[in-house]
DNA sequence: GCCGTTTTCGGCCCGACTGTTTTCAGTCG
């Protein structure tokens, strides 16, 4: 039986919170159900596993005895009957509704009541119509909004890559420095917690009450439309589809609104649930100990004023860091001078764009003390992959570049493909010859998860099996995960010893955050990897550093910030 | 529907902006 994943849980609780909105239930309970999605989606083991070992799903943040019983249901059947009654009295297309500008709960409920509108070609009919205008509530700009939103195709929630959005978030926050009156300008937002996908770029300023730092905001270049103007805050969309939010406050107030712009809302509700416990507040101007405020002006001020440690942005997602905050024992989190080499990256004996001396120079002027060339093995055609001859060729080069080179040593490697029957691609003979062997799969990805899985297993029992690269073999918004059983690959990873990497290619990061955390907690090494395949592509490590972040990493969990002796001491630990 | 070192009942984070209104509900983050 193919097993429910967690995403698919937290979708039907996300549809039946949509649909109990828009019957205007109790809005507590809409939230409970949103809580519980949010849950499941970051907690890092699959529901179908904990249901099936007996776990008590209660003890779950935001699960409690009822929604414990439906989690159990969908694992165990695949159907939840109650959503399947909520969907019969309800058109199948209502809650899409909600995903349009200025459409909430209460407007759509509204719209079906009044013009039996159930779907998005229903609103389309009855705008046409006309028929919009006789709604009470419903004036001539908020029309021309939702006629708007359902043109520009805003109802699709479009993300963009974390390495898209950064570099249009720092230019913004460049030109906004240089205004008049303006002291901070910060990224906030989940562009600030590193997230892998954002869908908007949030900024905060703290300025001087004669500052026109938001006059200028307002008249960025390539900007489409403003979409809300304010003195404390405004949204614009940009030309090319990404919408940007500035909030302009006192400087005595940074540290306050940063934090509450940070998020993640779930961390801040946590916080702020806390405070009201202790009989403080928190908003997005300060703290407050009934009514005299007790800081505010540093982000730091919210937690020490619960005796807290400092919570870094990337961690800030209500997965267990309040908690260890409290207890002064958060992880000591990896920085990028950590790492101390690149144990994936190709060059012109495959499909990269730079010589191995090229990309051995560059790595020195990053400050490495080494680098793996891991260049793609025969079956991978499309690829260039090398056959043995050229392997062979390549290790002699190797050889005479090691002996020229000083200050960077370079680690004889190869991405080696996983076949279909979990053999490696490339004879032992040759693998015993390496240093470490990247091992990956890059055909059949439809494998069952039962076949994927044991091909992976199959594949480390290769005693020169080092490394398991990107693998999920996700490409962010392109292409799925392949379906697989991550605990028993990082199971297996920790009784063989073999590392799992973090690809640090923006369109990859995998392992993604969640599976981060799981194998530190699972006690599996990572290595953080960029898989250059130019010069330019070295520097992509810091978005695997950022993603490592958060998924807690420290500086020992991951391989690549050992020293080149230490390194190859493990490495041939594993061979043995 | 969840949660509890005052509580098993009665709470549940907080504020800005918009549009359509004569003081506020709805949406949004």
């Amino acid at each position: 039986m193919p097993q429910v994943d967690n995403r698919k849980i937290a979708k039907m609780f996300n549809e039946i919170a949509d649909l109990l909105d828009i019957d205007g239930d109790n809005p507590f309970k809409v939230r409970a159900y949103r809580n519980a999605a949010r849950t499941i989606l970051g907690y890092p083991r699959q529901m179908a596993d904990l249901v099936e070992e007996g776990f008590d799903l209660t003890s779950l943040r935001g699960i409690g005895k009822e929604l414990a019983k439906k989690i159990t249901e969908i694992v165990q059947t695949g159907k939840l009957a109650y959503l399947e009654k909520l969907k019969k009295t309800h058109p199948s297309q209502l809650e899409e509704l909600l995903k349009i500008p200025g459409l909430g709960p209460k407007r759509v409920r509204l719209l079906h009541e009044l013009l039996h509108i159930n779907s998005l070609a229903d609103l389309e009919k009855a705008l046409k119509a006309g028929k919009l205008e006789k709604v009470p509530g419903f004036g001539k700009k908020l029309i021309a909004k939702i006629e708007n939103g359902i043109q520009t195709r805003r109802y699709e929630a479009h993300r963009f890559k974390l390495s898209e959005a950064l570099p249009v978030a720092e230019w913004i926050v460049k030109i906004l420095k240089k205004t008049k009156g303006a002291v901070h300008v910060a990224i906030a937002g989940s562009l600030r917690r590193k997230k892998e996908t954002v869908h908007d770029i949030d900024l905060v300023a703290a300025c001087e009450e004669t500052s026109d730092t938001m006059v200028y905001f307002l008249n960025l270049p390539k900007i489409q439309k403003i979409v809300m103007k304010g003195t404390t805050r405004s949204t614009i969309l940009l030309e090319n589809g990404m919408s940007v939010d500035l909030r302009v406050v006192g400087i005595e107030n940074f540290g306050a609104t940063l934090h509450h712009f940070t998020g993640s809302k779930a961390h801040n509700i946590t916080l702020r649930k806390m405070a009201v416990e202790k009989g403080m507040k928190i908003n997005e101007y300060g703290i407050w100990q009934g009514n005299k405020r007790i800081g505010g002006e540093r982000e730091q001020d919210i937690y020490d004023a619960f005796g807290m440690q400092y919570i870094e942005p990337e961690m800030r997602e209500n997965r267990g860091e309040i908690a260890l905050a409290q207890k002064h024992s958060l992880p000591n989190l990896i920085v990028q001078t950590d790492i101390k080499g690149d144990l994936h990256m190709h060059t012109t004996y495959s499909d990269g764009l730079a010589s191995i001396e090229e990309m051995a120079q560059q790595a020195k002027r990053l400050g490495y003390e080494y680098i793996a060339i891991t260049d793609h093995t025969e079956h991978l055609k499309v690829a260039h992959g090398m056959d043995e001859k050229r392997i062979k060729t390549q290790l002699e080069e190797i050889d005479t570049l090691n002996e020229k080179l000083d200050g960077i040593t370079i680690l004889k490697s190869a991405e080696v493909d996983i076949l279909e029957d979990g053999s490696l691609d490339m004879p032992q003979s040759m693998l015993k010859a390496l240093d470490l062997a990247v091992c990956s799969v890059h055909t059949k990805f439809n494998l069952s998860r039962e076949k994927q899985t044991k091909r992976i297993l199959k594949a480390m029992e290769n005693p020169h099996f080092s490394i398991l690269a990107h693998p999920t073999g996700r490409l962010i918004g392109l292409r799925e995960p392949y379906a697989i059983d991550m605990e028993a690959v990082m199971q297996n990873a920790k009784e063989r010893g073999c590392i799992l990497e973090l690809n640090a290619q923006p369109d990859r990061l995998d392992l993604n955050d969640i599976h981060c955390k799981m194998a530190k907690e699972m006690g599996v090494r990572i290595a953080v990897s960029t898989d250059a395949h130019s010069l330019k592509d070295l520097e992509l490590m810091r978005y695997g550093i950022w993603q490592a972040r958060r998924g807690w990493l420290e500086k020992e969990d991951v391989v690549n910030t050992l020293s080149l002796s230490a390194l190859q001491t493990l490495l041939g630990a594993i061979k043995s």
